[in-house]
Order: C-alpha cells, then structure tokens, then sequence
DNA sequence: AACTCGGGGTA
DNA sequence: TACCCAGAGTT
C-alpha cells in the first residue's frame, strides 16, 4: 500500500507523545524480557487495568523464568485465577520451559526462534522482541488497526484474519529503527488514551496532522469491522455432593474449555428438571446413594461464544465410586483448587450457607 | 477462513 | 445489550 505520510515527522510526534505521556505501568519498570513476555501473554484481549494486579503477583511468585518452568500446573492456574483464558498460562509455561531446555534460559531475540513457542504468534513476538531487545519488528494488535486504519484511511474490514498482513507491512514501513520499543508501544498507548473506539479525542491527538481520517472527518466511521455472531446458551446442573468433611471436585479435560480446572460436578441438562432426577442420575452414574438434592442457587455465567445457564444444588453422598478425575477435598484444599467464574459463583453460594 | 477460548469495563 | 480489550491455537 501507498504511505502518504512524512515518517520521520509522524516518528517524532507519536514517540515524543509517548515518552512525555506515557502512563507509569509495573512492566514499564523493567528490562527483563521473561518479565515482560509474561506481561504481554496477560495483556491479550485483557485491559490493562485488570492485568496490573495479576502482574504484580505473578512476577512476584515466579520472579524468573525459571521459577515459573518448574512451577506446579495447579499452583500456576491458580495465580492466573479469574485472568480468563486459560491456556495462555498453560502455554507460557510450555514456552518458558523450552527456552529453559533449548536456549539456555534466555529468551530469543529473533522472530523465527521466538514464535516458534507456545503461545507466541504475530503480536505477542513483535512486542517482545521490540520492547525488550530494540528490534523493529511490527506488533500489530487491536489498537494499532484502529489506530493506524484511521490515520492511513485504512477501510479493509479489520475482523477478516488476513487485514492484519496490511497493517504488519504498513508498521514495518513507518516504524522508527532509532526506538522500535517507543514507537509501537506508542501506537498502543495512543489507542488506548486519545483514538479510542467510540469518541476519539483528536483535538488532543498528538499526530492529528498525519491523519487522513481526522482530515476527511471519518474518524468515527473506522475502522471498519464486522460484526461477530452471539453465542448460545447451554442449561447445566452443578452439584455440591457433602460427605462428613469433605466435598466432591471434579477436574475438567485436558483440553478444551476452562481445561484443567476443576468444578463441582456438573450435568448437561436437555430441559428444566427436578430435584429427584438429579439424585436418580448421580446414584446411577457413582454406583452408590446420592440423596438429600436440594436447589441452593440459580445464576447465570457469559462467556465470550456461549452462557452457561446454571442451577446449584447441594446433595449427601457415601460409599461412591468415584472416577479418577474427581477427589473429596475438604475446605482448606478446596481453596487451593484453580476454579473459573461460574464454579466461584457456586462457592461463594455455599460458603454463605456455611456448607463448606 | 471459521471457530474456540474468559472475564470485565463501557456506551 | 453489544462491543471491546497490548490474540493464539485448532480445525
């Protein structure tokens, strides 16, 4: 594509922008990049603001890397609690530990090498590689497509997966060989300050006057993007099953959804169905008695592509035969148990009851 | 290319 | 509600 901007004017104002107004962010504060690989696998589709605490706790509990490759999956997951997609913890890890084994703990410094690991793809290779190591590789993500779509009048439809080829070469064009780092933390920060979605505030945009959009006034028509269809609701009864002192858990699958983490055991319902049902179907399924099933709680939990609709009921077990991906914990290990969202819900509706 | 994968802030 | 967020992996 044609850049009809002056690169080395629209450098200056955006990188000048940046290093005066630059908000003062935890991975702002160090050189490690362990340290800030960590914080750009959090910042996926992540706001900033909800990152800054996880951050803090996590460099705080695996201050190197590694720390965190011989970290205990469940401890892991646990300290990336409530952060919501989680398989990019799972995947850090696996990356950090082949740095460990392959590169001698040190994180490469070239794209080949460095998106070859897990978890690593376009954006999160060009962040890394050009805010810790100064290399002028493009880091193009939701922010830098608005951005960029409005100051080269951009209008390719930026939910189509091959647009952000278009933005990869224009960032490669324009981006400053003197600061790589400034330059695309610079196009970030501007998306996240001034050229926000809705409302772009252009009179204090400090490279207004490269931008072809806010001279043509269609900075609130770009970018453009498709929209994405709704998702589907799925009906499910979770069950607290009570013994004396403990309560049953069962571990999700390896892969897929919430994998690894762990829930009260839950039934995919066709239909509404009574309380009776859900005894006559857990007695059959642990070849044991499962009986006193009560409704406890109701709610519902949103996911970005379904919704869980969720009855929570409470019910005694004993003499169950239970599979090897369930275990009876009591309530000091259930807190050590990694749950999401929904199983918090159910928790926190027990615990008010004092039933664990 | 389309789908999967969380959770929360915001208009 | 619907959209968006410092996206990547799988199919």
């Amino acid at each position: 594509m044609t850049i009809n901007i002056d690169k080395k004017q629209f450098q200056q104002d955006l990188i000048g922008w940046f290093l005066a107004e630059k908000r003062d962010l935890p991975w702002r504060r160090t050189a490690d990049p362990y340290q800030i690989w960590i914080s750009e696998i959090m910042l996926q589709q992540t706001r900033v603001d909800t990152v800054i605490p996880y951050y803090k706790r996590f460099v705080e509990k695996f201050p190197t890397l590694h720390d965190l490759a011989k970290a205990d999956e469940q401890v892991l997951l646990k300290e990336w609690e409530g952060l919501g997609y989680y398989s990019r913890a799972r995947n850090l890890q696996a990356g950090v530990k082949e740095v460990a084994e392959n590169y001698g703990g040190i994180v490469p410094d070239n794209r080949k090498e460095f998106s070859s690991l897990k978890g690593v793809g376009p954006y999160t290779a060009g962040a890394v590689l050009s805010i810790a190591y100064g290399i002028p590789e493009h880091a193009v993500d939701g922010n830098v497509m608005r951005v960029l779509s409005r100051i080269l009048l951009i209008e390719e439809d930026i939910a189509k997966p091959k647009t952000r080829k278009i933005f990869e070469e224009a960032v490669t064009e324009i981006i400053s060989h003197d600061d790589p780092s400034s330059f695309n933390q610079g196009l970030m920060e501007l998306g996240a300050l001034i050229c926000t979605p809705t409302s772009p505030k252009c009179l204090l945009c400090p490279v207004r006057e490269h931008c072809t959009a806010f001279h043509e006034g269609k900075q609130q028509d770009l970018p453009i993007k498709t929209k994405a269809k709704k998702n589907k609701a799925v009906q499910y009864a979770m069950v607290a099953v009570k013994s004396v002192d403990s309560v049953l858990m069962e571990q999700r699958p390896s892969a897929g959804l919430l994998a690894n983490m762990w829930q009260f055991p839950m039934l995919e319902l066709a239909k509404e169905v009574l309380p009776f049902e859900i005894e006559e179907e857990l007695s059959e399924s642990f070849s044991g008695r499962v009986d006193g099933v009560e409704k406890i709680t109701s709610f519902k939990h949103v996911f970005s592509h379904l919704t869980w609709n969720v009855d929570g009921y409470i019910a005694k077990g004993e003499n169950l035969k239970i599979p090897a991906h369930m275990k009876w914990v009591t309530a000091a290990e259930l807190d050590l148990l990694p749950i999401a969202g929904p199983v918090q819900k159910m928790k926190t509706a027990l615990q008010l009851r004092g039933d664990v």
